[in-house]
DNA sequence: GCAAAAGTGTTCCAGTTACACCCATGT
DNA sequence: ACATGGGTGTAACTGGAACACTTTTGC
């Protein structure tokens, strides 16, 4: 099969299988080198890039769906995953403009839907837990930052506007660290990430004294070494008192 | 035309003038009499009720679709109305089930899909200015206590569940008040209010203090006379400080 | 030895909570 | 007159913000 056989055969499918006008996308947010990162595909043969998004079955569960894409893009299972918004405007994008910057083959325009509504998840994950995987539309999967995107297909960009607005509001209720740190981590890497998601420097004594008056990290016996400086101490997550701090609200940075 | 007739020429014409297998719902919530309220219809001929609910045009914004929904039901417009949940479970409910307790004609099973997700939206109106309004579909449009409801049709009740959450989170950080109190008002009505939702008591001396201490209220020269008691000074809302305060986050009640 | 990051405690202020009495009104 | 809800102030407490110095490490 050439390529674009596979993909009219793939629209195709699409077309009688899934639920029509309809799609999902995801923006997987993860952290590394005081970087806020997001998966991003790069499309076949062209310097654009989009989100990973997909379709849903006829008899899927919309949620089942949206794990299904993170699972293909990224190899990892039960993630944080969360709906933040439909994106359901009558016109999202200049569907032809968008066509052309895919090189997408003439034949598609009678199989895509005019129209197509998209729910947007989020998810967060530990950075060096993921192996991504491009899909046969893309060329490459790779991490961008979220501070230096480059041309993105459809209305992405502001999907990723979305989600990031959707993330610093979350940050106080949600386990943003739990999820977006690797199993043992620093307290100023910690610091970092919030840092980042928040847009601004926090008090290292202060943070310091609230995250760990939260019981919610217990020190190893282990520091970080090989740095320039003093060696940091290693932490990693008791998640039942994460759940218990969640549980009653008492997760506020400020 | 016969009833029948009408319903199946009006689920003929979603089925080809509407996005498939998608639809939407609206909590509507109001307050009267100490009481939170939402905005329910019965079902013709039957004692089963449903949220207010619709399809959404092909070409029609999914937003545009729930406003148009909410003005049918309501008269009003430019509400505060937003998306909280996309419910989109492979099976979101009994289907026969339920076409049995609609007393839906058989012919219709047909024309429906299979399977239908539902995108959520609450809207906050103010009571003294809605007119219920039935649909052709509805025997009467009322609005019932949120604390006793009648027995719903499809997953209505968990959606209104999930609106309720919705509702006591964002309690703090949208306008809640605003939205949902007539354009005058005492501060113990709005107390009952706040009260309500966050479903305790608060101390009246605290939020007092903290509600005009805001100065997003200005009160008037009148006062609400025809209780049994001394008469409270009535107020309305500075929208103009209200927004200002919403945007630096000051609006937080616990 | 030196530059740079890690670790740690105290004080101050603001905002929240708890709490009691007098006033106005309709019955 | 009286019962009921409306209106108001103060004191204690809690949690967040501001702030500086010593320690450790690699170079």
């Amino acid at each position: 099969m050439t390529y674009t056989e596979h993909l009219i055969a793939y629209y195709k499918k699409v077309a009688s299988e899934c639920i029509s006008g309809v799609s999902l996308d995801c923006v997987i947010f993860g952290f590394h080198d005081t970087k806020l990162k997001v998966l991003l595909l790069r499309w076949k043969d062209t310097k654009e890039w989009s989100l990973p998004g997909g379709f849903i079955y006829k008899a899927e569960s919309v949620d089942a769906a949206a794990e299904r894409v993170l699972h293909e893009r990224t190899g990892l299972n039960q993630l944080f995953l969360q709906q933040f918004h439909l994106f359901g405007d009558a016109v999202r994008y200049d569907q032809n403009d968008t066509l052309r910057r895919q090189k997408m083959p003439d034949l598609l325009f009678g199989i895509c839907p005019d129209r197509t509504i998209t729910m947007g998840y989020y998810a967060l994950v530990d950075y060096t837990k993921v192996t991504p995987t491009a899909d046969f539309l893309s060329d490459e999967c790779v991490w961008c930052d979220v501070s230096d995107l480059p041309s993105m297909l459809y209305d992405h960009r502001q999907i990723i506007d979305v989600a990031l607005k959707t993330l610093r509001l979350q940050l106080n209720w949600q386990p943003i660290g739990l999820n977006l740190m690797p199993e043992k981590f620093t307290i100023p890497e910690l610091q970092r990430l919030y840092e980042t998601v928040l847009g601004r420097p926090l008090d290292a004594r202060n943070f310091h004294k609230k995250i760990t008056g939260l019981s919610i990290l217990t020190r190893l016996n282990e520091r970080r070494t090989g740095g320039a400086h003093k060696s940091p101490y290693l932490y990693h997550f008791d998640r039942v008192n994460y759940e218990k701090a969640l549980i009653n609200g008492n997760l506020i940075f400020v």
